[in-house]
DNA sequence: CTGTTAGCGCTTTCAT
DNA sequence: ATGAAAGCGCTAACAG
């Protein structure tokens, strides 16, 4: 059977005896229309499988209902959370979901905006490769000229001027740090076990905002403190996936040996250090671990890392409110919006 | 500074003194055009901001550059590789990819396709609400009378008549069941502990295909044991998620006490399965558990979860090949590859 | 090598 | 309540 030639308003039309033009407004504005008239055209419609021609409609209004997500990981499960979120929120008000995964290159970032703005994308979600103040992206002047509203979602670009929506990262590293001082260096009733290292953080990108943010947190729990004895604070630097982290920490235990406690700054980082601990015969209720995350189903087997937790969807579906008001209303002020984590022990 | 008006390729061609035609030219079949010429024509283009509008060359060619991603979850990790996989390889041919998340509801199912005809998608990419025999969607005929190529992923229609790529359900049954007989139910050198429910097979669906299949192993393994004691095996049925999974398996388990082994016929159902395990105060490693997927990151924790485990980024990327070759060549016939699953201890 | 014409499918005037 | 004409931005087909 070949396959037929697409059916258009016109076909429809002629299929009822009117004009393309009153087959445009019965499926669009149903008021102008005669009911009568209404319901020949919707049965001829569907009798003859009519499906509109959204390019059609989007060349006529130069605007479209697609949301662009831009992401360097959809496989990271914060940021699957966060698309679920959005997905769901944008069917509701009947946009469809463009989905790059730009693998941590800039250029694939790049391509992605410029296939975006082609494609006259009403909105987009970005979380760039990189939160690094000198990642400044030739495509960010391209998108303030144009009327594309954006949100950033968790990393951001300095200074773009987008709105975004960001984590509290100040306060998980502090909220990390905080737990470790009470249950690992406490200072009143327990001697702790001096090593040459005595809190690793397992960090993200030495320059990423996120990771000086969190370290920034830790820094101040520890600045709070009023023992005498100093803790060592070792950072060794990854880039917020498992393979670097776990190389880095089995680096560190090798030369310095096991640290007094570990607080890997996010989930896959987290998962990397304990991979090192495991090949190193360290057992994870033998040195404290501390995460920004959760480790997923761990609880079911009673291995309790504690953790500072965000709640994704709570923060996708926030980023996509943010940018349906900004489409609707392309002149409001940027605007921050920032999601605190809880701790979990 | 307000917004500024669309920038065409008459906008550039009028900036060079030529006409829009050769501006078009130059931009994509640069060989037609003097090399002096087009690269004035590029330099006036990127200095207005030129982007090129994707709704006028589809409404021109009524195709798109568009693969639509239908799914039930995004979430799943099993997913999550896949649309990795197939986002990575769809850009590498200069596709972008439209996601849908049904949310398991069919009519969401339907707006899905409804809309990805409407953007005149090149393909489609698959994996229903469903695939139980009676779920016969209406959309399924447009499909086919429509020039989209369509690829089923892991879940299948019945006798829709699309290409697919499944994985191998009979022999993940089979292998899951065949290693429970070797290392629980061993007929020669050991005795097994009688119990009211030897296995505990928990399901997905009681109709669905995918969890039918994985039955059919598990009995052809079953059946091939040549000892006279018969075990008994009792199912549970959930919808691969781990809520039900876990119910279905506590109320067994307080009706029939502990069985002698569990098998979950996928991630979720498994960690399901283990909660409840873990509810009733049954340590993972005193009742034999198997399953189809991987339980991430557990090896770290020294918690070894048998389970035959299928490669979701090759399953991917084969998917989209295939789509790929559908799109070049619309006639070829529909084809169905399966992906075999290995047991890991 | 460059230009003219025409049309993809739909909708916004402005009639009737 | 319905229609005619025009045009959104781009690119075949056919000149020149």
């Amino acid at each position: 059977m070949p396959k037929r030639r697409r059916v258009t308003i016109a076909d429809v039309a002629a299929r009822v005896g009117l004009t393309s033009i009153t087959v445009s407004r019965a499926l669009n504005r149903p008021e102008l229309v005669k009911p009568e008239t209404r319901s020949r055209i919707e049965a001829a419609a569907s009798e003859l499988g009519y499906v509109p021609n959204a390019f059609a409609r989007g060349l006529k209004h130069s605007e479209s209902r697609l949301i662009g997500f831009v992401t360097a990981s959809v496989d990271n499960p914060f940021y699957a959370e966060m698309i679920k979120a959005v997905s769901r929120h944008a069917k509701r008000h009947n946009y469809a979901i463009l989905l790059f995964d730009t693998d941590g290159e800039p250029w694939l970032e790049a391509k992605a905006i410029e296939t975006l703005l082609s494609y006259q994308a009403a909105g987009i979600i970005l979380s760039p490769v990189s939160d690094e103040p000198h990642y400044r992206p030739a495509y960010v002047e391209r998108l303030r000229n144009s009327d594309v509203a954006v949100v950033q979602l968790d990393r951001t670009l300095a200074d773009a001027g987008f709105s975004a929506v960001v984590l509290d990262n100040a306060w998980a590293g502090e909220c990390a740090a905080r737990h470790l001082l009470q249950r690992v260096f406490a200072e009143t009733d327990a001697v702790f076990e001096r090593r040459a290292t005595d809190l690793l953080v397992v960090a993200g990108p030495e320059r990423s905002r996120i990771t000086q943010e969190r370290l920034a947190g830790v820094r101040k729990a520890l600045a709070r403190r009023t023992s005498t004895t100093a803790l060592s604070l070792d950072i060794v630097w990854g880039d917020y996936t498992l393979a670097p982290a776990r190389e880095r920490v089995s680096e560190h235990i090798e030369s310095r040996g096991m640290p007094g406690a570990i607080f890997g700054l996010n989930q896959l980082i987290t998962l990397g250090a304990l991979q090192a601990m495991k090949a190193h015969g360290i057992a994870p209720d033998t040195l404290s671990v501390v995460s920004v995350d959760r480790l997923p189903y761990l609880d079911i087997f009673d291995i309790h890392v504690p953790c500072v937790v965000h709640d994704g969807f709570h923060a996708g579906q926030r980023a996509l409110e943010m940018l349906l008001e900004r489409i609707a209303e392309p002149e409001l002020a940027p605007q921050t919006e920032t999601v605190r984590g809880v701790l979990i022990e």
